[in-house]
DNA sequence: CTAATAGTTGAACAATCGTTCAACTATTCA
DNA sequence: TGAATAGTTGAACGATTGTTCAACTATTAG
């Protein structure tokens, strides 16, 4: 048994029986990979801060500097930079030089579809509440 | 001005001058509330842990109890639990009680779609590397 | 060349977060 | 009733994360 699966953990943390093995089997079997589980993770990460929504949302209506954004935002260039840094690594944003300036723009329609799509949860969130 | 908007920030954070004035403007008119942003990031940060993707996995496949759930992921009960907490006071997860034993499931359909269309996107982040 | 400014970078700091541990509740069963 | 066990809870801990600060690079303009 040289050759594990990820979730067939040796070391056994759980401090309880197994209630229901067969449901336990047939789960194992449909999960996704640990790996892509974590690069999941990571993507919705991404979003999961509202400092980089704000500049996501911002770069949705136009391309802009740094400046121009730290100003939008009340926020310091470095911190604004920081964070583009980290949307610049995932491929969330694209950026061409102009001189001193460098202008932001999203790198393609992904950031769009899934910023709507939360959106969407949410504000369906709101609506079971007024009911 | 008493009545201020959020983006409209009287303390001046920023340490540069405005460069694209009317783009500021513009945009700042078509930015989402404040609230609705943090909501967003939050909602995704619910999303932003592979250790709650994995229940939620696990729970899109069968209904599961603690016990089950801390086995096939080889944690122990109290993680699992803490975890369970979070994803029910977000109302993504809902339980039933029978006797001793507490059975999870996924609340609606909301955690599937957003979860396909965040893996859609990851997937595709690995074609991009294949190309 | 020199001053000014857009933007980046890394260290430091506080805040947040996930896991663990130990103690606890609640339910079953003998 | 009392032992066993499913599950919860809160405090403590370490790890991660976002912002700030100060120093830095790079480009423009005088």
């Amino acid at each position: 048994m040289s050759d594990l699966k990820f979730y067939d953990v040796e070391l056994d943390r759980t401090d309880c029986t197994v209630i229901h093995q067969e449901v336990v089997d047939r789960v194992k079997e449909t999960m996704p990979d640990e790996d892509t589980l974590l690069d999941l993770a990571d993507a919705f990460k991404l979003f999961s801060d509202s400092t980089r929504l704000k500049i996501l949302y911002a770069l949705m209506e136009a391309e802009m500097c740094v400046c121009d954004i730290s100003v939008l935002l009340g926020m310091t260039k470095s911190s604004v930079s920081h964070q583009l840094r980290v949307l610049k690594q995932s491929n969330l944003v694209k950026y061409r030089k102009a001189g001193r300036v460098i202008y932001y723009s999203l790198a393609d329609d992904h950031v769009r579809t899934i910023c709507q799509m939360g959106m969407a949860h949410v504000l369906e969130e709101d609506e079971e509440f007024d009911s």
